[in-house]
RNA sequence: GCGGGCGUGUUGAAAUUGGUAGACAAGCCAGACUUAGGAUCUGGUGCCGUGAGGCGUAUGGGUUCGAUUCCCUUCGCCCGCACCA
């Protein structure tokens, strides 16, 4: 489309998005400001992160749907916080780095640049003043200071919240190790008086246990190629979810903060948040809550006889145990090994190590395990069993070791089958020659005192039991474990932590933000350590800093509380920020965050809650997960051996070669060949087998990349379309939540529908709005309009609004209404949706002020009532029928109809007809008793 | 294996509480206006059948006067977790 001659009163798309940008970006349209006198409201996208590639099609989709909701809650009266940021920091920047020497810092700038200038483009209705970077010192600091603050925190079990650690020590002091319930790693107990004698190092060692962001040691996910320890989250299926890298397990002490240790709060406020359920079952998950018992069996090597602890969730089954198995990892598989298995133990330790956590998983199913030597007494019967050690026990979960029941475990079963242990079925009729039965149901036999009760009943008494005799105690496990918090990496927020006398200590607050150094490259050194040992002087008062740097998560998990008060450099946010945002009211992104993101930020929000920071428990209300967009693939064939191409149609009669074809040269599926023979060298001379003059190329659904030649970039649709239409567009195209494939091919009718609202008020002459009064009729199709167009945004049913609009229009447009009253309201109402020419035409209607505060339009619900005639035949009330009848059916069908129903209800009902209501082009309701 | 979700024309998809299935678009067909059309406008378009009519919401069954919607079976697809004791 070059040098399209416009006539004055034609749509002219390109000169009106940018007079309106301009203008919003002239006067701070968006710029929010605290209103006691407005409710607030807080729209929040996730904010990306800036990659080189800029953005496709795909990722406008969520802000676009916020951005839609933002103006429409504006028009509602709401005061609007609508921010957006950069998740700055992170992997590919440093990679890019590495191959390039360019500074991170740069890479990044530059590709914020990119994005910025692409989403301008889109006509967001963001508050720019308040963006932030993660990368930003003046945004780090108090990423930096959250750290501290956990640093300087315990949790304390019994108050269920974070306090500080000095409150810790004066409870030591008080009453030593004793006196307080909290969330911790392993520590000797100790009395006041030991605490009292401890010197600052031991004191120091004793409090990092305590701490809630504390270092330790722990199996971690390394991942050799990115030379960095990864997050939970951050490994699937053994492979790194940044460039799928494969990841081992290695033990390391690093930063970790005490996410377990909120396990319990983080699954119960789940409750009230209004997100899907599959996102919360997502979290439910993931934190895996189990109530069960912890137990105590003795296990003796012959030598020296201990207290074993286990977790089971079945209690009910102690009678059944035939074994024990612990951990390859376990702690106490060098104090429960033999001489005489020393060997074997050592072998299958080091072959069990040298797995990465790929090939576990791939051997999930394949039973390995060694005998220990020893043998631990079943509390209950007395009876000796066996110590083995397996691998499917997992060192991190539990104690790292089990009794094992194999009748009522299937993975007892397999390992008691493999290595030929005894099996004791302990519910009656139960069959396990051939698998365990695992189910909870039946009643108990082979089980002294639980015989007789089902397992539902045993369960508890067994723990009763178990209790009354000080064998063991009820106790609840989580699967959610500590974040692992060190990265090997350069860019990221560095620690404000220095070793004094080997004590890890915090800087004050005045010496943040504790700048990232210069470094000569963004490789570890020599040695091994981490990037950040290049930099010069990277010490403090003579003592050196951590190497480390924060995960990426760090920088992600509180920005939703900075945008608040974005330039405050007294605190992340100020009390009064705080008290009137709150938290955020809708939050838009992705699913895959489910896990990281969406469980730090929760985290991170409590603890600053539980210090009085933030006066919300939860940050984000409610959530909503928009779809992922896929990429549609065109293809063309090629004979084989040849530069021919032969179309989609005929190309079963020849042997060709697939390849994918550049999606922007290619329309409704039809390929231009000029474009095509242009786009590389190779095909300049390629010729075409055509059906019916044309060549029709092949699809398929595939991820947008770059490689697949799928990439449909905003920028262009924005060229050809606008900004208006591609905000339309991607609305219509089905679902928010639900993935779909871009397919630029239906974005016409979008753009048809946006040309058919502009003719309503322009003809070739000028503007064409009267200001006659509206017919009921006018009025029925705008106020029809209004209604659905309110509950559909309302239930982010965006697709189902825009072609509500439809309808109208072309009902309007059919009408030939081009009146003031009407069209008004309407474009109010389209606002949101597509805010440019909205705009325009508003001032086109006189209005000098812009759209964005106009009054959201009054729906009159009555009016389609008063202008339909109404049946009302009686019945007697007891079932209801409803019945939808075309809106211009003729009245004798209508009569024919009400008489149909009437018939039925009689036979329903015998005859007790109460009542029937017709409204014409609405409902029939029948009510019969 | 466990948990969650989905299955409707050629395509994207609609369908308040069970009430004309396929709205609104795309595509296709025919026509009008055009030097032209990737412009605009009009009409048609679930399937079978010339027709009347019949059949249709993955499959088979059930509840109901009535089922895309509720219940069960089978098949297929997607997502999450995955030796969590």
């Amino acid at each position: 489309m070059q040098d399209i001659y416009y006539r004055p009163m034609e749509y002219n798309f390109k000169e009106i998005e940018s007079k309106w940008q301009a203008y919003w970006a002239a006067n701070h349209t968006f710029k929010a400001e605290i209103d006691n006198s407005k409710p607030k409201y807080y729209v929040l996208d996730m904010f990306p992160y800036p990659s080189g590639a800029g953005l496709h099609v795909g990722h406008p989709l969520g802000y676009i749907a916020s951005d839609i909701y933002s103006r429409y809650k504006r028009l509602c009266g709401f005061n609007v916080l609508h921010p957006m940021g950069y998740d700055a920091f992170g992997l590919p920047a440093e990679q890019y780095a590495i191959q390039t020497g360019q500074h991170p810092a740069v890479t990044t700038e530059k590709n914020i640049a990119r994005y910025r200038e692409q989403m301008d483009r889109i006509g967001f209705s963001y508050d720019w003043s308040r963006e932030v970077r993660t990368c930003d010192p003046g945004y780090y600091k108090w990423t930096q200071w959250a750290f501290l603050q956990m640093f300087d925190s315990w949790y304390d079990n019994v108050q269920q919240k974070a306090r500080p650690i000095a409150e810790l020590e004066a409870a030591f002091a008080e009453g030593g190790s004793a006196a307080v319930d909290a969330a911790c790693g392993e520590v000797a107990p100790f009395t006041a008086e030991e605490w009292n004698g401890f010197d600052e190092k031991q004191k120091a060692a004793v409090l990092m246990q305590y701490r809630i962001a504390y270092q330790g040691e722990t199996a971690v996910n390394w991942c050799p190629a990115l030379g960095t320890v990864l997050a939970n989250d951050e490994v699937k299926e053994g492979y790194s979810v940044r460039g799928g890298h494969p990841v081992e397990q290695k033990k390391m002490t690093q930063w970790q903060l005490r996410v377990s240790a909120y396990a319990g709060r983080l699954l119960e406020d789940l409750e009230d948040l209004d997100w899907t359920d599959s996102l919360k079952d997502m979290q439910r998950n993931w934190i895996g809550k189990s109530q069960g018992a912890e137990m105590n069996f003795k296990v003796s090597n012959g030598v020296e006889e201990y207290d074993m602890t286990i977790f089971t969730t079945r209690a009910d089954t102690v009678f059944g145990v035939t074994f024990m198995v612990l951990a390859p990892e376990s702690e106490w598989v060098e104090k429960l090994t033999t001489p005489e298995q020393k060997e074997a133990v050592e072998e299958y330790l080091a072959m069990a190590k040298k797995k990465t956590e790929r090939e576990r998983m791939m051997e999930a199913r394949k039973v390995t395990g060694v005998f220990s030597g020893s043998y631990a007494t079943n509390p209950l019967t007395g009876d000796k069993v066996p110590v083995w050690i397996g691998e499917y026990v997992l060192a991190g979960y539990g104690t790292g070791a089990i009794m094992a029941v194999p009748a009522h475990d299937s993975r007892d079963y397999a390992f008691a089958k493999t290595f030929d242990l005894p099996i004791i079925p302990l519910i009656e009729g139960c069959n396990v020659s051939e698998s365990s039965f695992d189910a909870k149901e039946g009643i108990m036999c082979n089980s002294g005192f639980l015989n007789g009760m089902t397992v539902k009943e045993a369960i508890p008494a067994a723990i009763d039991y178990v209790e009354k005799h000080g064998i063991g105690h009820r106790k609840i496990n989580y699967r959610l474990r500590d974040a692992i918090f060190s990265r090997q990496r350069y860019w990221g927020e560095p620690f404000p932590m220095y070793f004094k006398d080997g004590i890890a200590t915090p800087m004050t607050l005045e010496q943040l933000p504790l700048q990232l150094p210069e470094v000569d490259k963004y490789l570890p050194t020599e040695s091994g350590e981490p990037p950040l040992g290049r930099a010069a002087d990277w010490t403090y008062e003579g003592y050196p800093i951590e190497l480390s740097t924060m995960p990426g998560f760090a920088g992600s998990s509180a920005y939703y509380l900075r945008y608040m008060d974005p330039h405050n450099d007294q605190a992340l946010v100020s009390r009064e920020a705080d008290e009137y945002w709150r938290d955020v009211d809708l939050y838009i992104g992705g699913t895959e965050h489910a896990t990281g993101h969406l469980i730090y930020s929760r985290f991170w929000n409590k603890f600053l809650f539980d210090l009085g920071y933030v006066c919300e428990k939860e940050p984000f209300k409610k959530l909503i997960n928009q779809g992922m967009i896929q990429g549609r693939s065109n293809f063309v064939y090629r004979i084989i051996n040849t530069n021919t191409f032969v179309s989609y149609g005929l190309k079963d009669q020849y042997e060709t070669t697939e390849i994918h074809v550049d999606v922007n040269i290619v329309r409704n599926d039809r390929l231009d060949i000029e474009a095509f023979k242009a786009w590389m060298p190779e095909f300049a001379t390629a010729e075409f087998i055509l059906e019916d003059g044309e060549y029709i190329c092949g699809w398929a659904i595939e991820k947008m990349s770059k490689s697949m030649f799928n990439v449909v970039n905003p920028d262009m649709i924005c060229d050809t379309y606008g900004a208006d239409t591609l905000r339309l567009y991607e609305m219509f195209l089905g679902p928010l939540e639900q993935s779909k494939p871009w397919d630029t091919k239906g974005i016409d009718g979008v753009n048809r529908f946006i040309r058919k609202v502009w003719r309503l008020f322009y003809d070739r002459d000028g503007l064409i709005v009267t200001d006659e009064k509206a017919t009921p009729e006018e009025l029925k199709a705008l106020h029809k309009l209004i209604g659905k167009v309110r509950t559909d945004i309302e239930s982010f049913s965006f697709n189902t609004a825009v072609s509500a609009f439809m309808i109208a229009v072309n009902e309007l447009t059919d009408l030939k209404c081009s009146k003031r009253e009407v069209l008004e309201q309407l474009i109010v109402l389209l606002s949101p949706f597509t805010p440019h020419i909205a705009e325009e035409l508003w001032e086109a209607l006189g209005h000098k002020e812009s759209i964005t505060y106009a009054a959201f339009p009054e729906y009159i619900e009555a009016y389609t009532v008063e202008n339909s005639c109404t049946y009302a035949v009686s019945f007697n009330g007891k079932m209801r029928f409803t019945v939808e009848l075309p809106v211009d059916m003729p009245r004798e069908e209508v009569d024919a109809h009400v008489r149909g129903l009437e018939q039925t209800a009689k036979y329903v009902a015998g005859g007790n007809i109460v009542k029937v209501i017709v409204v014409p082009g609405k409902i029939v309701n029948i009510v019969v008793k």
